[in-house]
DNA sequence: TTCGTGGTGGAGAACGTTACACACAGCCTT
DNA sequence: AAGGCTGTGTGTAACGTTCTCCACCACGAA
């Protein structure tokens, strides 16, 4: 715009410079780079430090356009929820010593922008894709996992389309349901969020979680005592929730919540009734993410091992990649209760 | 790997298919689908319907090699920080309804790991880059922007080579010094993250809080109160700085720390040492995240508009990215200070 | 009629990389 | 000595876009 002479950024260094500079074809610098079959070690010495000395990159545009770009896409709703942290640094770690790079799309809860930031994903050609809870439709999902390789981490769902990691959120369940009993009490409402919106997923966690606790409860005799609220998994989404149970006629004694920032709403509207925790109410959240931990909340949670859940989600995104696996499987992760202060025995039994 | 028949998955519909489809040229589907000069009404009739009866999707990758990629990078250490969700919204926000894709790299908070996402995200021909308080050397971001569109946030140092965004963090630390003082305080102390480690920048967020709390506590005549600790920002680091000043002699009645997560770790501390919050120790955190508003822990902190400060780095980027400025420009956000019960007045002075 | 002129559409050369096909050399079998 | 491998290196056609010309047309002015 009128600037006087824009400095011409000095051209990129690309794969012929290279092998210019090396004295062999681009073909041959191309095999090094993908450590591909037919390279003798002399060739890959004199490569490399021609690499080095140059200082040259592959650009990865150009790759993408015949082969692959070495690139996953993580695809999760809302950045805050420290459990997809956990997720996260275990596909980071994992990958950490390969050549991919991992790109995170933070789409919002909306299905709609989730369907676009998964399409652009695969416009830029990604190798593979990380799906964490994704609402986006099944069939949108089924689609996309056809033609990259996929995998999803939460729905259980089975499907030979893409690869599963899940967390046995049913166990999960049962794990506080009967800590709950063990501790005396018979009114435990769960609240979870809404179930399956009509996007064809038929097994979400929240619906197996809420399986989970029916089927604890029954085990108990406590068939009759089930009381499930639906919630966003916010803090107001907890708090509104709680509001409304714990002035029930029928307040429950025991409150289990899907996940830990809705637990702490709960705890909110618990503490602006008056009600003391553990004292007059036990609670307990879902995912043992770093808010439960804290001093001032103490919150008994059940730990689903996100870390390990993204290391194993990345190894295999990468064997289907590379092409070591050509079958679908799906890994299950076991829960475990980690107990604190916000659950204690029924008082005055 | 002797799977039978690989399902030969169906070509992506390309450029060349919607033009054939429409009956035009190739370069002339081009220049609908960049809004370019010289297309008649008539024409961008023709192709837009192709383009929706074939459901077309232009490819990244190739459009990288020439032109744009539509792509915006966001580098950020750590996802955990409750106060970079906010800056991710609001570049999410800004960005929705335009034809961007915001991609992120989280690469934690080792310096080489971030010089390298940041390359990636350079190899990938990304459009524009928004830094959130990089760690990597001045050197290589200034190199980067010098090629690349590039929005700094956090760290002061103008320079005339990328857009930055900051916060008056001197005015902010001043607004807890004064709040303090106001109470009865007067041995306030500091716990910040280590300033810089030789890497160049020179203004970043903890020098300029810092200094802030340093000028605001010699405006107060208390320079000789002063006391400076180092600590990472989480909740282990905060607790370590939290045990050495909480069992120093000269015990400070109130503390500041340079983010809420490390103020939590404070609150550890001062918990296990049965220091009663806010009435045997004032605590203050910074940013405001939506730990500090949780019902159990109402901790004072310093608001920083992260929202605002999303949405003004990514407008600036894009009129970059777009060449409508080609001059540098600095955003400066006021702080606000949100008092909550973690302060209290000093007892029994 | 002739000449410009402005507005549209198209041809075709990039862009940097991969992957296919082939050439060549050296060695082992017969 | 002929033939067949096997292991290495190279030439070159893609890949799907963008973007720079260039051609064409219609129209108005001289």
């Amino acid at each position: 715009m009128g600037g006087s002479a824009t400095p011409k950024q000095n051209k990129r260094v690309t794969i012929t410079d290279v092998a210019r500079h090396a004295g062999v074809s681009v073909a041959a610098v191309s095999k090094v780079l993908r450590n591909a079959y037919g390279v003798s070690p002399g060739m890959q010495e004199k490569v490399r430090t021609a690499i080095a000395e140059l200082d040259y990159r592959p650009q990865a545009a150009a790759r993408g356009m015949r082969g692959r770009t070495y690139t996953i896409g993580v695809l999760l709703d809302n950045v805050r929820n420290a459990f997809f942290a956990d997720i996260l640094d275990g596909i980071q770690e994992e990958l950490r010593t390969s050549e991919y790079t991992v790109l995170i799309g933070a789409a919002g809860f909306d299905p709609d922008e989730q369907a676009k930031t998964i399409r652009s994903m695969v416009d830029r050609q990604m190798d593979g894709l990380i799906l964490i809870a994704p609402g986006t439709s099944r069939a949108e999902v089924l689609a996309t996992a056809a033609a990259t390789p996929t995998v999803v981490i939460g729905h259980h769902d089975g499907t030979d389309a893409h690869d599963s990691v899940v967390d046995a959120d049913d166990t999960g369940a049962g794990l506080v349901v009967d800590h709950l009993v063990a501790l005396g009490h018979r009114d435990i409402a769960l609240v979870s969020a809404p179930g399956t919106k009509a996007n064809q997923w038929k097994r979400t966690p929240e619906v197996v979680l809420t399986a989970g606790y029916r089927s604890a409860m029954e085990r108990h005799g406590l068939a009759e005592r089930v009381q499930v609220h639906h919630a966003a998994y916010s803090d107001e989404g907890g708090f509104k929730a709680g509001m409304t149970l714990l002035t029930d006629e029928r307040r429950p004694t025991a409150v289990m919540a899907g996940a830990d920032v809705a637990a702490l709403g709960i705890y909110r509207a618990a503490h602006e009734l008056g009600l003391r925790i553990p004292e007059d109410l036990s609670l307990v959240g879902y995912n043992n993410t770093a808010l439960a931990a804290l001093a001032t909340v103490q919150l008994t949670s059940v730990d689903q091992a996100g870390h390990t859940m993204g290391s194993s989600a990345a190894r295999m995104l990468i064997e289907r990649v590379e092409g070591r696996r050509d079958r679908a499987m799906q890994t299950s992760m076991t829960p475990r209760l980690v107990v604190r202060g916000s659950t204690a025995a029924l008082s005055g039994s």
